[in-house]
RNA sequence: GCGCCCGUAGCUCAGUGGAUGAGAGCGACGGAUUGCGGAUCCGUAGGUCGGGGGUUCGAAUCCUCCCGGGCGCACCA
């Protein structure tokens, strides 16, 4: 990585005009006018405003006092810009440690032995996963697989409630719909869930049992609450599996109760006086910790409300010793984020331990008309009939290509129709170019790394070609990004734009050519760009296709 | 009313805790191939970065107010 390369040599040069600076705190930027140099600095202006030295005398100091073999010059502009001139030769030399290594992530300065625990879609066993957890779901594994690349040990969570309330109406429905597969009259629970989906099921048990369960007693509450929750958790793994999602770990909120940790939580919530009793029901001091209000824990029947088990999750969490635990939820939880948060500081937890991204909704829109969902309403595209109509990867890449805080407008039939035009086509495509052009050259019998002896790199000189390995370089840069700012966004960002120059270059150059030097060169870069095409496809779960 | 998020080209959106002339895709219009895959490329048109004020050497980016949209403000999850 050229910028961090860039960043050493000023922390250098500062520490000799003392200035004590961590090399973090050193912001080099691809000035957008290329008469400013390849990078620059505005380490001068930051500092000038406070010190003794006027910007543009520090960045005359600093611009001088620097001997590398690394720049052809350094120049100072503006208001004290330091702006920097690469060698071709540093340039060249990143691309030849990609190639040779074969590893794009090979340069990247992260390599924690953090661990890291990623709870997403955990939605509850009562209805089908819709485009809303299809984004979660997408969200959460793209997340997953750049924590991993960075040297995170991850762990992925699916956490479910298989019992209370809403598995009581769960259950109801179910028996009510088998004894409407029976033909028999039976009234619809007033909450009960509307989809078409528990008919089947319904209609799966009147044919293996008959009429076995003809009243609603205890006996035939279990069963159904039983059947029920394993259908229902059998037909969301399925549909993650259609996505390519698989989880880790699956935690069922009832284990908690077993094993006494939402008592537990209670009394330490107690200890720490953080709550009081009012109208019959037991409250956690929220407002005191920076909530909005106060919210109830236990309520006056005796139940606990859906937060306080949260809370002993999140225990179990920090019991299971991960530094730290990400949690994906709508941005309908947000108020939940707030209590959380003021329950774990109640409780004592390390502030940076419970880290939350909140991710607006996804408006599916067909025909101009916007289609509400509902799962109570038995109204929603599922996530299974999005896959199915459009494929994995075009719904894994549109679910990942925007900013998760933005809205996500998804519009089914343009993506159907037009599915062609589609940016992962374009993505795609650059990869298959490559593979097409490799398998025409000397290397089409090429299996493992690029041999990298005999191949002259100083033959790239064109415009395009320099811009190419200046975006490899960055590769690794992107993905620490992506990562830390939770936004796989990112990742989807930089594709289409090294993609756009890949097919630019493509297009004016041809890469085989006569020239045996020149070709060897550019066959390299292509290379160079396979390899963080694919993995960067790798990262978003997107097939990275030799043939189209 | 209060809290969180969003408001950038006709549409969908990038723009990493500020940095030297506002970008992409789609759509519109006009071009490029007896040549490594045209699922590509080149060009044109199109924006007072929702609006006002503030901080600064410098603001789409930070602060504040206003407008518009989404979500929330349950002893539901």
């Amino acid at each position: 990585m050229i910028k961090r390369e860039i960043k050493r040599v000023l922390a250098k040069r500062l520490e000799e005009l003392n200035y004590e600076l961590d090399r973090d705190d050193i912001d080099v930027e691809e000035p957008s006018n290329e008469e400013f140099g390849d990078f620059a600095s505005n380490i001068a202006l930051e500092l000038g405003s406070e010190g003794d030295l006027p910007p543009r005398e520090l960045a005359n100091s600093i611009a001088n006092g620097i001997e590398s073999e690394l720049f052809s010059r350094i120049t100072v502009a503006g208001p004290g810009f330091v702006n920097f001139h690469l060698k071709k030769d540093f340039l060249l030399k990143g691309l030849s440690q990609l190639v040779g290594s074969s590893d794009p992530l090979g340069q990247s300065s992260v390599n924690e032995k953090e661990t890291i625990q990623i709870e997403f879609v955990s939605s509850n066993p009562t209805g089908p996963l819709t485009v809303g957890h299809c984004r979660q779901a997408v969200l959460g594994d793209v997340l997953a697989a750049l924590y991993r690349a960075l040297g995170y040990e991850v762990e992925t969570e699916y956490y479910f409630n298989d019992e209370g309330r809403q598995m009581d109406i769960l259950a109801r429905t179910l028996w009510a719909r088998y004894r409407q597969a029976l033909g028999k009259e039976v009234e619809f629970p007033e909450d009960g869930y509307k989809g078409d989906y528990l008919v089947d099921i319904g209609e799966d048990i009147a044919s293996e049992h008959g009429d076995t369960y003809s009243s609603w007693d205890d006996e035939t509450a279990d069963f159904f609450k039983r059947v029920g929750l394993e259908e229902m958790m059998a037909r969301i793994k399925e549909d993650l599996d259609l996505l390519g999602v698989q989880f880790d770990s699956w935690f069922r909120e009832s284990k908690l109760h077993e094993e006494g940790k939402v008592e537990e939580v209670l009394s330490a919530l107690d200890e720490r006086d953080g709550t009081y009793k009012e109208d019959g029901a037991l409250w956690l001091k929220a407002e005191e910790e920076g909530a909005p209000k106060d919210v109830v824990l236990v309520k006056s029947n005796g139940d606990p409300t859906y937060l306080l088990p949260d809370i002993a999750y999140h225990l179990n969490k920090l019991d299971r010793g991960y530094d730290r635990a990400l949690v994906l939820l709508g941005a309908d939880h947000q108020r939940h984020v707030d209590n959380m948060k003021a329950a774990l500081r109640v409780l004592g937890f390390p502030g940076d331990f419970y880290q939350v991204l909140i991710n607006q909704f996804v408006s599916l829109s067909n025909e101009g008309e916007v289609k509400r969902m509902s799962t109570r309403a038995g109204e929603f595209v599922t996530l299974k009939s999005l896959v199915e109509d459009l494929g994995k990867d075009v719904v894994r890449y549109f679910m990942a290509a925007r900013k998760p805080e933005s809205h996500l407008e998804f519009d089914y039939e343009l993506a159907k129709k037009e599915s062609m035009d589609n940016p992962v086509y374009y993505l795609q495509y650059a990869h298959t170019r490559i593979a097409s052009i490799f398998e025409k050259s000397e290397y089409a019998a090429l299996e493992g790394d690029f041999p990298l002896e005999g191949v002259d790199l100083t033959e790239l000189g064109e415009d395009e070609e320099i811009e190419l390995i200046k975006k490899l370089d960055k590769f690794p840069e992107i993905v620490e990004i992506a990562a830390a700012d939770y936004g796989p966004h990112h990742l989807v960002s930089y594709g289409e734009n090294l993609a756009s120059i890949f097919h630019q270059f493509y297009n004016k150059y041809k890469v085989l050519t006569d020239d045996e030097g020149i070709s060897r060169a550019r066959l390299a870069l292509c290379k160079g760009v396979q390899l963080v095409l694919k993995e960067l496809l790798k990262l978003l779960g997107v097939s990275a296709p030799k043939k189209m």
